[in-house]
DNA sequence: TACTGCATGTAAGTCGTTACATGATTTG
DNA sequence: CAAATCATGTAACGACTTACATGCAGTA
């Protein structure tokens, strides 16, 4: 069991998914290619962690639904001591160098980022709104946790934008006293 | 060249530095073990990218500089197109299944999520002290790209403790509902 | 009917983690 | 003088990326 494969049975919980929409969800806070999750849903089933069910109509579709081995060992997973973050961002690695930059290369890398988190927060607030709309209070209970999960990454979204417009405004006081 | 080199040498545009001081200034974006920050260095020294001097007193210690070389493939590098960010991050995947969980559990991994975005916090803020104490013109340019990214990493951490914060504050709804 | 998105899978090669290994320097 | 931190390196193994491969479903 490596982390990747917790991370899905975590995902199974809220609800029955294919390896496909895994892939989706998962974005929110881990990244991971498709061969990596057949792959690794495929030993999962192996080991009896999770079953599946074959959708009648889309025949090439594979449900994954969480076991109770599966829920229990989530369950030791999560008492478990929590892994710190880990983050890989090129975009930052290139600010860095900023003094050794042209004022055009640098916000142009702004504007590029300012683009990407706009569309992510786009993303994510489609996400809320669909959870908004629940009216089922046991469905609503059930996104309780992905309900978090969305709000924090729409306010760092917002942050970053923030940080964004801030920066360009530094760049330019530079740029005017050179 | 893969991404890490690149990393490497854009860190050794602003100042000279070992491998071990790389590690730490790192972090801010990247993640890498050490054992993959001196096979890369290698590499680099061997491809003329970086030099190295060592130091007199600490004889242990290699100081690598970037060369004319290095300096250039950086500088191509800053006009690719940049990957998107990645995270991992398990602590979202333990909150994602929240509704599984009991309330101390819950209140357990937003506090202790708390108490590393604070360590965090501080630790960036000394950093941009040490910043704002230099006084030399030329240094504070070279420290500008730096100077930027702390600040960026220290409003994340304000956003996230204030998201912690929100998220103890739905707990205890939802559980006073229960 | 062509194109885009949905859906799954395998294999080779690269990258990253963990463990092993050593030794100097600083601080209480 | 013991412990923590600084400092560097190698090797084995596991994880991840990229490329190859296939086929269905919806829509313009």
């Amino acid at each position: 069991m490596n982390t990747l494969s917790y991370i899905l049975l975590c995902m199974l919980v809220r609800k029955p998914c294919t390896g496909y929409e895994l892939k989706q969800y998962l974005a929110l806070f881990w990244e991971a290619h498709h061969s990596q999750i057949y792959t690794s849903l495929a030993k999962l089933l192996k080991e009896g962690y999770v079953s599946v069910e074959n959708d009648e109509k889309h025949t090439q579709k594979k449900i994954y639904h969480l076991t109770k081995k599966g829920e229990n060992i989530v369950n030791n997973w999560i008492q478990e001591e929590t892994k710190e973050p880990s983050q890989k961002d090129e975009f930052l690695a290139k600010i860095y160098v900023a003094s050794i930059l042209d004022k055009d290369t640098v916000k142009g890398l702004l504007f590029e980022r300012k683009q990407h988190q706009l569309k992510l927060l786009k993303q994510n607030q489609e996400k809320q709104t669909q959870i908004d709309q629940l009216t089922d209070p046991k469905e609503k209970q059930k996104n309780f946790g992905r309900f978090l999960v969305i709000q924090r990454k729409i306010r760092i979204c917002e942050e970053e934008l923030r940080w964004c417009q801030w920066a360009e405004e530094q760049v330019d006081q530079l740029f005017l006293a050179k």
